[in-house]
DNA sequence: ATTTAAAGTGACATTATTGTTACTTTAGAA
DNA sequence: TTCTAAAGTAACAATAATGTCACTTTAAAT
């Protein structure tokens, strides 16, 4: 007894996705939301009450969904498998980051359901950080990992290799292969 | 024969810089700025037509001022000892490269005046890589850089450390030689 | 003291964004 | 076929940001 919906989910929120990215949050707005999924901006109102609820909950699917690829990673056994897993998941999709950069602006006072949504995504959050966490108790475990480099800078330093804009176009696999290189080993030579 | 201002230009590009930080270019009114420096909205228009031209004459003399600084890079010798100034530098400013790249989202087809800032900017820009080439240059000739790893590379890995984020406030001066060691020398053990 | 001109203000028109609502459309159930 | 309810729209009021301008303030020069 329904009228068929003019977009669906997915395509919601990869035109939220494609907006953030654009625009950054402040610069988000309905109506370029709209004028994308080629509705009224009314439409758009009959989901949420407000960019910051549709916003955080793009956020939480896509976080979800990271997540659910990121706890393959403890199907390896050795710390450095795991790190090649965890390197080319990371490059499977730059751009994670800065949309999880973005979600975590919002501010929660807007409505109870983004205080929520903001709260799940913490949440998922940590989830992740716990994830990341066994992958360097292993390495430390394996006496892998230089000891004197504290935890979050190894985290942060690896999270951080695909936010290093490529520019010049190296090729993807080279780029990568760079990194991982750079990572393990540094980029000077051993004389 | 004039009355006395109410904020200098440093007061100015301070409270932009602040602003640009806590709401990006988007996110950036003219309103936030008036408030910021007590004066009213009109002031800030008697001497920028719009917030382009504004936030791109701060961004050159952001720029400048940086690029005075990265000029002392030559005078050291050794690819090291420009290795270490470099570092310095770049940790002596984190918020630098946010605000640059703010600089770089801003369309130029606002104005004339914002048009011709942009290309200042663009020309600064490349000056500042024409330094950090002659940098990559010498650690080249020194054979200090691996040689599979390609230039641009080299000098995004080592810019993009800064925006590292250091939760977990780890003491400045570890964090800083914990990146040196992991840029050099790479953080796994050597067996 | 008067004049001058830069500095600053506050009010206005304009435009953009938000959020709401009464109304229309439409696919399927009765 | 007609009724229903979800889906969508378009128009409205409210708020916020923009850019302009006639006017006021003020410090220094005459």
């Amino acid at each position: 007894m329904a009228r068929e919906r003019k977009f669906s989910t997915e395509d919601l929120f990869l035109a939220t996705r494609q907006l953030l990215l654009i625009h950054g949050y402040e610069g988000f707005t309905v109506s370029l939301l709209a004028d994308r999924l080629e509705v009224s901006r009314g439409t758009i109102y009959k989901y949420f009450e407000n960019k910051e609820e549709l916003i955080t909950e793009y956020m939480i699917s896509e976080m979800n969904e990271y997540l659910l690829k990121l706890d393959h990673m403890k199907k390896y056994e050795s710390f450095e498998a795991q790190f090649d897993f965890l390197l080319n998941l990371i490059f499977s999709d730059t751009e994670i980051t800065k949309l999880i950069n973005i979600g975590r602006q919002i501010p929660a006072n807007i409505s109870e359901r983004v205080a929520k949504n903001k709260e799940k995504l913490e949440a998922l959050h940590l989830h992740m950080y716990d994830c990341l966490q066994s992958f360097i108790d292993l390495g430390r475990k394996e006496k892998k990992i230089k000891a004197q480099i504290p935890d979050p800078l190894i985290l942060g330093f690896i999270l951080h290799t695909i936010t290093i804009p490529n520019h010049a176009n190296i090729p993807k696999k080279q780029w990568i292969e760079s990194i991982k290189e750079i990572i393990k080993n540094g980029m000077f030579t051993n004389n």
